[in-house]
Formats: C-alpha cells, structure tokens, sequence
DNA sequence: ATGAAAGCGCTAACAG
DNA sequence: CTGTTAGCGCTTTCAT
C-alpha cells in the first residue's frame, strides 16, 4: 500500500529529484538504460516503482511525433462480419507496437466523416476505412489531413486510396456461376442495405451481370439473421418456385437456412441455398453452406502490415487483392 | 488541390504568423471563439482552413492532462460474445466525447497484463477489462496507475474494481432450474476452456449446486461453433441416453443443434438443449433455442457510461448489476 | 480584444 | 556517465 492517494501524478522531475540526479539521467534509464551506470540506474528505477511513475504519453508523443495510434472507421461490431477483421487487425498491430481505436459508422457517410475527424483529433497516425465509397467530407478530411489511410473490404487497384480486400463483384460472380453450373435458372438475391455500402452493391452487380438472362428478383433486407428470416418469407410468398436463394451474406443465409427448415422445405432437395463469407459457423450449419470464402482474418493482418509499413517507413503499400474461392459444401445440388 | 504535399504539418505558430496574430489568439478562436473580435477571427478560421491546420492531440493532452482516450481488455473479438459488447461500449463513449482503444487479450493473464500496460503507455484514462480473475500484475499495474477501471461480464458487489455484468452463476441456475422443471435428470454441460476464464466458471460452479444429485457430465471444448459440434460426438458417444444438454454459451449451441439435427436427433422432443447467452441469432436457430438472455450490448452502455462518469467526474461507480431471465423458446420440452 | 511569456512533461543535443 | 538547457505545440495567466 504505497498509494499516496491524494497527491498528483509525479513527473519526470519528481522522480528526478527524489533520485537525486538530473532529468536527462532519469529520461535515460527509460529510454537507453545500458547507457546509465548500474548503480545510479537501479537507485532511478527504485524511485520510479516507489512512486508509481509513468510516463506521459502525451508529452513523448509531442517530442517524437509519433503517438503509435490507428484509427479504424467500421461499419459495425455487431456482428462477425467485421469483427473478425477487426480482431486480426489489431492482434497484428500489437507486433508493431501500436494500438488501434476503433470507430463505428453504422455504414453512414456522414457518421463515418465526423469520427475520421474525431480520430485525427486524437492524434491518429493513420487510419482504415471500409470501402471505397465515401462521402466527400470524409475525403477532404482524409486529404488534408495526408494521413496515411488504407481502404478494407474492397479490391480496386485504380481508387485514389491503396485497398485491401476481395473483389466483391467476382466474388458474386463466383457463386452465380456455381448455382448455373447446377442448372438452376430462378435464383432470389437476398441482400442487405445499399445506401452507404459499395460491397452490397458491387455484388449486386456481379450478380446481375453473371445471371444475365435468367430470372433472378432481389430482396433486400436486415443484414442480419433476422434479415435472412424475413426475406424467406418474403420469397415463399413471391417466389414459390424459384431453384435457388443466394444471400450476398452468410450471416444472413444462416436465417434464410433456418426459417426454410421451419417451414420444411429441403434444402438443397427442394431448394439450393448459396452465400458470401464463409464466417466460422457456416461449416456448421444445416446443412452445411456453399459459400464464397472471404479470408476476412488474413485481410485484417495484411490490411494492418500495410498500414503498419506506411506509417512506420513512409511507404506507400501497393493494393492488395486476397482471392476468394468457392466453397462448396451441403447447401447446393444439381437441380433435377 | 491546396496541398502543399512536401511541407511539414503546419503549427499554431503558422497559423498564427500567416494571420498576423499571435499564438494567443489562433489558440483562442479555437477554444472560445466569441472572445474574439469577429473580423480577426474570420480570418484566422480563413487561415487555419487555408494551411488545413489540425491541433496537435498530444499538445492538447500535455496542457489539459487529458487523451479522453480508454481503454479495454477484451478476450476476443472472434465471436459475438463479446463484440456486441465492444460496439455499444464504442457508440456509448463517443456520446461523451471519448475514444475507445481495443486490446485482446485471448483470455491469457499474461498478455493481459501487458496489454493494460501498453494501454497505460499510449495514455488511457481508464479501462475495462473483463471479469474479475486477473494476474497479479494486472493488478498490480492497475493500482499503481490509480487509472479508473471497471471490470465487465462479470457482477460482484464486492470486488475491488467496480463491476457491471450479470450473475454468471445465477445464469446457470435459471437454466438448470428450467431443465429439472421439465423434469430432465441426466444432463451434459458443454463449457469453453477454464484457463483465465472466471465466467465459465462460475457458471459451471452454478451449474454443479443447481444440479446436485442429478446427473450431469461436464464437456470441456473450444467457445465456438465448431466446438459445439464436437462436444455433440463426445456426448452422443459417451452419454447417448441423456436427457438435455446444457451449454454454457450460445456459440456452442449453434454448433451443437446442427449437428444433433445431422444425426437425427430430434430436438427437443429427444433431447432438450439449454444454453446462457441469447444472441441476436438465438432466435432463429431450427428450433428456436431456448436461453438465458445475458443484456451484452446494455451492459456495453452501462459500463461506458460508469467509466467515462468516473474518468470525467472523478465519481467512482457503484458495480451493476444486470438481470438475466431465461427465455423459452423451442429447443426444451417436458421429459416424456 | 489582443499580445507576451510562462509553463505542461519529456527528449535530445551539447557540455562537462 | 551525467547534468544543463533548449525546445516540441499548445493553453493560459497577466498585461496592455
């Protein structure tokens, strides 16, 4: 019980004195102890475990510049869409020393714009933002701040912002070209959100463009399980017939995969069901799920290598493109 | 395209200069700008837009002693159990002007300590960390830094950090207490890894005086979905004849009905299944899973709110308690 | 209403 | 090896 709970932090010079050496002395043992003569350091370092020092964060950063913040504007947490990334993210920055605030946009430009500013004012040195969409506040803040900025979620080799991510319209493309191979031709697209979503949307697209000619009506809906409930519902009273549901989500296809369930309906008997992820859980659903795979944990570490390099050696990372691939599990089958 | 791409980033000073003022009053029109005579102070806001001038945070933090940054120590974010938690904690801070910093921890007391440690080094204000089972030099480095914390997941009124969180025991006793009214007498209790993870305990603890006399055959596997599914083809091997299945987290749950829907195993007209959590896919599962709802994102809220009223008000919290009630949904029925 | 100047806590020359 | 001292960028009296 050494806590002298009323007084003030001590400083530097608190210690300095109390060690009886200068401040440069103390400033040593923390910042280059070999250099100190063992005596006077272990005399130093007494006096700071006595007195509970810590450094000011604050005043370090001042001096080298340097606050070792990362700032990360996220859609959400709310589900292992982006928290996967998010974990993989930070886990790797730890390697290099710094730490990673995050900030959650709820996919609202104007959200998104107001925390990259509340990031830069807490000292971030540089910052990852979801997408490739974004409102001109957001870029104007990103430009006139120059800090370095990486886009996550989104492949574009020609966007202003070097990106690291799939190329979601492929990714799209991928699974239409599997439920084609498996002759079904009546396919309902549940997705998520548009406004404010580029991902959403550029599966859309690569699903318009591969299923091109065949019939294929989109719902839109909750990008949740929920979201998956609704939509089947939706699509039995729209769309009895149709061969195939594809969910530009896995979070969603786990609901779309129950509710068929409770309403009997086999899958991929009676019905192929196919998604965008590949989250931890969908080789475990019933049945199992013919996904796409996103590597969205190897995204968060190459995203944060990436950032990690810019900021720490002022070189720019080239965009980086993580394939995806199909992942063909229960949840499909040749439509007879 | 006023970027002046290869000049350093432009000071007070700068600023000050450009506009023919002093320092004092570029500070001024940034911190209280009715002090400062209309003409002047447009055209220092003309200038500080003109150089895109951004304060320095480290700056501000040495002078005010403030980062209005905090920090948290959480398990992980592979999963939703905790990261519903983190995105309400996030959003709740940000109503109070505060950035959140996250650090894993993967429920290693080692690398929790560090990580409070780093956390401590970049300046938090305060922290959160979960449960309250923790390595001495966690403790130790949180006592002397004096830096306010909460502990989360976990309520224990008489800690010796401020707690909010759920009873974990009384979790477990509502489900075992479900389980005999429905008069289920051989039950297996699935549970994640019990190294550095005091909720597990507890409810395990909880778990063992509620069913004292029956039969119940503790499974230790992986928290997550795929470990769910194991735990099914241990339990099937060992104890086909039991009555219901209780786990300990929803996460294995999921696993765990899938699988048993994979074997055949109809439930819950042959086996019941239980579990603590309540996610926002517990609802959808085939059937519906019953649980013992855990409040994760308003325990978010309340945690946040309890930190940043201390951290700005110097007001230590009194420790939450957050109600669990069992919901009954489809997975659970009376022993026939 | 504005300016001059003294710090805030620490690091980094530069001397001894 | 250790001390002196000049800042880092900003806030804040205290004058004017």
């Amino acid at each position: 019980m050494l806590g002298n709970s009323k007084k003030k932090k001590p400083n530097l010079r608190d210690v300095a004195r109390t060690a009886e050496v200068s401040v440069a002395t103390v400033s040593r043992v923390l910042n280059s102890p070999d250099v100190v003569n063992k005596a006077t350091r272990d005399r130093v370092e007494g006096v700071i475990a006595q007195l509970g020092f810590v450094r000011s964060a604050a005043a370090r950063a001042i001096n080298s510049g340097r606050t070792r913040l990362l700032g990360a504007l996220i859609p959400t947490l709310d589900s292992d869409i982006f928290s996967l990334t998010v974990n993989s993210i930070e886990q790797t920055l730890v390697e290099h020393g710094l730490s990673l605030i995050v900030a959650t946009t709820d996919d609202d430009p104007e959200k998104e714009a107001r925390k990259a500013q509340e990031l830069l004012d807490v000292g971030v040195e540089g910052i990852f933002v979801t997408g490739v969409d974004h409102s001109d506040a957001l870029n104007d803040i990103l430009q006139r701040s120059r800090v370095p900025t990486v886009a996550i979620s989104f492949y574009d080799a020609g966007y202003h912002l070097p990106t690291v991510g799939y190329d979601n319209r492929v990714a799209a493309e991928m699974a239409c070209a599997h439920l084609m191979e498996l002759g079904h031709a009546r396919v309902a697209v549940v997705h998520g959100p548009l406004s404010g979503n580029d991902r959403t949307q550029a599966r859309i697209d690569g699903t318009r463009a591969a299923l091109a000619g065949k019939s294929c009506r989109l719902y839109e809906t909750d990008l949740s399980v929920e979201g998956g409930v609704k939509a089947v519902q939706q699509i039995m009273q729209d769309t009895p017939r149709c061969d195939a549901i594809f969910c530009l989500s896995d979070v969603m296809a786990f609901g779309v995969l129950n509710e068929l369930l409770r309403m009997g309906v086999d899958v991929p008997r009676d019905l192929s069901v196919i998604s965008i992820h590949d989250l931890p859980a969908s080789e475990y659903t019933f049945p199992p799920l013919t996904t796409v795979h996103l590597p969205a944990r190897q995204m968060g570490r190459k995203a944060a290598e990436s950032l990690a390099a810019w900021v720490e050696h002022d070189v720019r990372p080239d965009p980086v493109h993580l394939a995806s691939r199909l992942v063909v599990r229960g949840s499909t089958r040749q439509r007879s």
